[in-house]
DNA sequence: GATCGGCCCTGCCCGC
DNA sequence: TGCGGGCAGGGCCGAT
């Protein structure tokens, strides 16, 4: 389940043990992985053969790999299971082994791992962004994420009391925030002591503020601890038993206390999912959005 | 245009 | 013991 802080996480690492190496070989080895790319999962190994991937760059949870030239990349989307290993050719493959890379120098081998399959990779062209720079196309609906130091608060305050939705739903819309998943939504919400089903258009500009930085410690704090394991020569997000040591005040805290009052943290159906809050930090609003 | 719900997928875990 | 069902959940897409 990774979200902005483990994604970063394994940018680093591509840019450290992959950018600049240049693909000898390309495998696609289930369509799901490649079921974003209309052409195929054939067709994107062939076209990233001989191309050198020249960096590592991120968008909320999108990773690229901008290729030589730089009119194009490699996308990647982790999902909820995704991995991405640096993996010496003679380990055994994965038993959810999506696609693999080899590199001319000879060293380890790019591979792509997603037990659920809900990543996935593709290869786009880089469109302009809205500063100076370029982003894959599949990736310029995708807002900026409140780590991006061109990250525009004042616009995200705006457009967030612009909406007509509840507050968690707003924090998980990628094209309003993005790298905010559920794990992070509900943390920052509970620091905040505000309940997601908070009205955006009721929201007081300082609250939402407010809320925003509560949003970015969180992240900050958890990619702090998450970046001092990784010094290995292997890039990694586990799905399993990721989040690292980021002590969860309210996410999956189903009858335990809240570490700020004492009351037990509650568990509600929310989008089909969960949300997880303390009933009495996090009061539920007058007029709670449906 | 904005908002919302359904769907995709697999492994784990719980209850019967 | 075995099996069925619930659950995890990001993003896309169609419906409203």
């Amino acid at each position: 389940m990774p979200e902005l802080p483990e994604v970063e996480v394994v940018r680093r690492g591509l840019e450290r043990w992959v950018a600049g190496r240049t693909v000898a070989s390309a495998e696609v080895l289930h369509p799901r992985a490649a079921r974003r790319h209309a052409e195929g999962g054939d067709a994107l190994a062939a076209r990233l053969t001989g191309r050198t991937l020249e960096a590592a760059s991120r968008r909320g949870k999108y990773l690229w790999l901008p290729l030589d030239g730089r009119g194009s990349a490699l996308v990647a989307h982790l999902g909820m299971s995704g991995q991405l290993l640096v993996q010496d050719a003679a380990t055994p493959d994965e038993t959810h082994l999506r696609a693999r890379f080899r590199f001319a120098d000879g060293g380890r081998e790019l591979r792509f791992v997603d037990q659920r399959t809900f990543g996935g990779l593709d290869l786009d062209e880089l469109v302009p962004d809205d500063a100076d720079g370029r982003v894959p196309a599949t990736v310029a609906h995708i807002a900026r994420d409140p780590l991006d130091p061109l990250f525009d608060a004042a616009a995200f305050v705006r457009r967030l009391r612009a909406r007509r939705t509840g507050l968690k739903r707003a924090l998980l819309d990628q094209t309003l925030v993005s790298g905010i998943g559920n794990i992070y939504a509900d943390e920052s919400l509970w620091r905040a002591r505000l309940h997601g089903a908070q009205p955006t258009d009721e929201l007081a500009p300082a609250r939402v503020r407010e809320l925003l930085g509560h949003v970015r410690d969180v992240m900050a704090e958890a990619l702090g601890q998450g970046g001092t394991s990784f010094d290995a020569l292997y890039v990694n997000v586990n799905g399993e038993s990721g989040y690292f040591d980021v002590s969860l005040a309210a996410y999956g805290q189903a009858d335990r206390p809240c570490p700020r009052c004492g009351r037990p943290i509650v568990r509600e159906p929310f989008m089909n999912r969960s949300s997880f809050r303390c009933p009495r930090c996090q009061r539920t609003p007058r007029r709670p959005h449906p």
